[in-house]
RNA sequence: GCCGGAGUGGCGGAACUGGCAGACGCACAGGACUUAAAAUCCUGCGGCCCUUAAAGCCGUACCGGUUCGAUUCCGGUCUCCGGCACCA
């Protein structure tokens, strides 16, 4: 017969809603712990991730409770964004109505979960108390001159029909919808996330508790580089072009400079040029091509001479200009110095155009000659037809070189960042209006933040064609300047759905403030974020913007923390047949069904049990019902013996039976064994599969001490309890249990338990096993030597032989090395 | 190309600080119970050799090193996964 879990589960679900088993407030009588799992979109639907995510995520909070921390454990929904207008556009549905009721489904669901939220936390992006508190975000970094608008030539979505951030373009391609991303000009609103590039850098040396792999990450994608800007003049023109270099040390050996095409100077360069045609030709071809294929190393390198010469400022040498495909404009200045005896990329532009490659640099520092190089030399080396600097080691002269143009004026030191600035302004309709009225005399004025939340209005038309649907609302468009008090028209743009999620961890702490996004006290208690939990897919996006949105109420001083994030656990996909769940696929597991199925302590169990949570996991519906077999047994074995149980049993621990003994050294050694793995670790596989052995210990003995069965049903109840809070929480009544096993006290071991009369320990014969004896942990090493030695099978073994050496590990092995 | 991570039975995985490789679970095989099946319980389960057992040998991607002893440390190679990538 099995266990009953669907009766049990829904009974404690609707006992832990209505008690609020799981609310918190602050309370600086017990040390505070925040534990947080990426809130999801509300697309409708729990999947496999969620409920994978969420389960990892109540274990550490269920855990830290029962450890006597004030545990802060909220859930929300990130439901502003791209679904619900397209839902709105096919099904003619209402965005919010249909976001909404996603909500209520996905509440149910989680419910379902028995995940220990703080329900009265919950927060929506797209409600109106809340995007409230996004504007006031906005306004503040505009105040602060964080947030400007300036045109640019943006990514554009086709298919979303709207600007995406560098960060949303992935190979090209739409992060959302996989369409091929283009190109626009458009006025767009900026976050200034480059003016803390460095900061973000350098303060990634204080995530401790992060994984190295997204912290490279984060460090790639902000990627600082170190070199200068060096000023040519352009021969016959009043004009300078600026280059950014890594390697000034290679000055000398400019033969050509590069620019762009889609270069804003570059109309003037060519300008009255013999090759003006050609110039045009090839600047109006590149226009055309798509950026991946532009910026691929496969593309093969492309360019026509301006017609212009630069001259460099060390050597007074005039070099050639050209337009080439290879140079990006929105890295560095657009230009850059052409030195291909020391760079892959020109020598293969040099090779191609036959321009001169000149060596400045040597292994040795003798003379080579370009023409018999077979690639470009970018190791360290010696500097030759360098003038002044010859005989140098290249990274010595460097900084020389860079003091000397300094004093001449000709060149600078400069940092560059491939990080750009953060473009928020989306075209769409379901999200955060952007705060801001457009006045005839005044120009783009924030709206005061009295007169927040700037409402999204419900008059809209969802056409999906062409222009934002916010555009069509007639309500909506016209506001009074805040300034003047003339007749303006809005901001037609929503921000960023990331803008929404880059500050939620802040809300929870403080969730029905309507004076402020948060108390700063109350932030400050609960923050950090002792523990977040979610997909390695968010190692750029969501962390980094979360990171900068923490910087800067740092500064302005909203809350003292200024990292959110203090350990970070980015758990593995839920994979079948080796691939990741989907529906094209068709290898999608629902939780409802399994749910339905087995019950949501075997689901939870299963997920938890099958991988540590860092690492991919292999859905098996067999081993799911390997896990709801062991639940049975745990049910069972209680239910079996619930009359020998009783909680003011004691034993005498002089009196015990050897198989007494051993059971307690099991049950000692699984709580040892289970708090490490939680707690240090996070190997939540190895903590059950300890316990698994401690049932199994508990079905073979034999014994009739049901002082030590009370200890070791009661501890396994308790420590099963952060994995499976239903089925431990029934049992728990069974067994005559006071209040809810979810507010006891975490199991503690007694060290006297795990110290043994006797011990095995292995005997080895040159490092191979030869044979196992049991032996009192008493002896001293000399007397376990002699104890080995004695060993009939070793003397055997040995006869003849000359020791050499035995090692003697205590409470392990003896190593006798014989000849 | 650069950066990060990983390679262990039929499968998921364990071995925490250099000390019995394969815990725990799945699958499989045999048995008990049953009229039968399911469920449950018991036993076996890396490979080679072998009728069987004992013993022996091999075995943690590959090659080598350090060590009494290496899945673990060091050097090199290969493969897979993830990120970035014409960033000057």
């Amino acid at each position: 017969m099995n266990y009953e879990f669907e009766r049990i589960e829904k009974k404690w679900q609707k006992k832990w809603d209505e008690e609020k088993t799981f609310k918190v407030t602050e309370d600086s009588s017990k040390p505070k712990y925040y534990t947080l799992e990426m809130f999801p979109y509300p697309s409708g639907n729990l999947h496999m991730g969620h409920v994978r995510n969420y389960s990892i995520g109540d274990v550490v909070a269920r855990f830290k409770k029962m450890q006597g921390y004030n545990v802060l454990h909220p859930m929300g929904w990130d439901s502003f964004g791209l679904p619900a207008e397209n839902a709105a556009i096919k099904h003619g549905e209402n965005p919010k109505d249909w976001t909404l009721s996603n909500i209520d489904n996905m509440r149910d669901q989680l419910k379902s979960m028995g995940i220990s939220y703080d329900w009265d936390r919950e927060v929506a992006t797209c409600k109106q108390d809340y995007y409230k508190w996004t504007q006031w975000m906005f306004l503040q970094l505009y105040k602060n001159n964080l947030a400007y608008k300036k045109k640019s030539y943006v990514n554009w979505c086709p298919s979303c029909q709207t600007v995406l951030a560098i960060e949303q373009v992935v190979n090209g391609k739409c992060e959302r919808c996989k369409a091929e991303v283009g190109k626009k000009d458009l006025e767009q609103w900026f976050f200034s996330i480059t003016k803390y590039a460095d900061r973000l850098l350098e303060d990634i040396d204080k995530l401790k508790g992060w994984p190295e792999k997204v912290k490279t990450m984060q460090a790639n994608w902000i990627g600082k580089s170190k070199g200068a800007e060096v000023k040519f003049e352009v021969d016959g023109m009043d004009k300078t072009l600026t280059v950014y270099t890594t390697r000034p040390d290679t000055i000398y050996g400019v033969s050509f400079m590069v620019i762009a095409p889609e270069s804003p100077i570059a109309d003037e360069l060519i300008s009255g040029s013999e090759t003006e045609k050609e110039c045009r030709e090839f600047i109006h071809r590149m226009q055309f091509i798509k950026d991946i294929d532009r910026a691929s190393t496969e593309v093969e390198k492309e360019g026509v001479f301006t017609g212009r010469y630069v001259i460099n400022p060390l050597t007074n040498k005039k070099v050639p200009l050209y337009l080439a495909n290879y140079v990006l404009m929105d890295y560095g200045t657009g230009v850059v110095m052409a030195v291909p005896a020391h760079d892959q990329r020109d020598f293969d532009f040099a090779r191609k155009y036959n321009l001169p490659i000149d060596v400045v640099i040597s292994p040795d520092g003798s003379e080579i000659s370009g023409d018999s190089l077979e690639a470009a030399f970018e190791a360290e080396g010696i500097m030759i037809n360098s003038g002044e600097f010859n005989g140098l080691n290249n990274r010595e002269a460097l900084p020389k070189m860079i003091e000397y143009m300094a004093k001449k004026g000709i060149g600078e030191t400069k940092v560059n960042f491939r990080l750009r600035d953060w473009l928020i302004s989306r075209q769409r309709y379901w999200g955060a209006p952007i705060p801001v009225i457009y006045c005839e005399d005044c120009g783009a004025v924030p709206v005061n933040e009295s007169d927040l939340p700037v409402i999204l209005p419900e008059d809209v038309e969802f056409t999906g064609l062409g222009k934002s649907p916010l555009t069509t609302s007639e309500s909506f468009k016209n506001a009074p300047c805040p300034k003047c008090g003339k007749m303006g028209t809005r901001e037609m743009d929503t921000m960023d759905t990331f803008v929404c999620s880059s500050w939620y961890f802040l809300r929870y702490c403080d969730p029905h403030n309507s004076e402020l996004p948060f108390a700063k006290d109350i932030a400050d208690y609960w923050m950090n974020v002792d523990q977040y939990i979610g997909g390695v897919e968010h190692a750029i996006l969501h962390l980094l913007y979360a990171r900068f949105f923490t910087k800067a109420l740092h500064d302005l001083g909203y809350v003292s923390c200024d990292e959110p994030f203090e350990n970070l656990l980015t758990q593995g996909m839920v994979l079948k047949d080796g691939a990741k769940m989907s529906k094209s696929i068709g290898n999608v597991v629902s939780p409802e069904e399994i749910i339905g199925k087995y019950g949501a302590d075997t689901a939870r169990l299963f997920i938890l049990f099958a991988a540590p949570p860092e690492r991919d996991l292999e859905w098996s519906d067999t081993a799911v019902e390997g896990s709801y077999r062991f639940l049975n047994r745990v049910f069972k074995f209680v239910t079996d013996n619930k009359d020998k149980i009783d909680f003011n049993s004691k034993y005498d621990v002089n009196s015990l039976t050897s198989e007494d003994k051993n059971l307690r050294y099991v049950l000692n050694y699984s709580i040892k064994k289970a708090t490490d793995d939680i707690s240090v670790r996070f190997n939540f596989n190895t903590a059950i599969s300890c316990v698994m052995e401690l049932v199994n210990a508990l079905y073979s003995y034999n014994g009739n001490n049901n002082a030590l069965i009370s200890e070791a049903a009661k501890d396994v109840i308790i420590m099963l309890a952060p994995f499976v809070p239903h089925i431990t929480e029934e049992l728990w009544e069974i067994i005559g249990g006071k209040g809810s096993v979810h507010d006891q006290s975490w199991v503690s071991y007694d060290e006297s338990a795990l110290v043994k009369d006797e011990t095995e320990i292995v005997v080895q014969i040159n490092g191979k096993v030869k044979d196992k004896m049991m032996i009192s942990t008493e002896l001293g090493d000399d007397e376990i030597k002699a104890a080995a030695l004695e060993n009939e099978k070793i003397k055997e073994l040995t006869d003849g032989k000359q020791v050499l050496k035995v090692i003697v590990v205590k409470g392990k092995l003896v190593n006798i090395v014989v000849k």
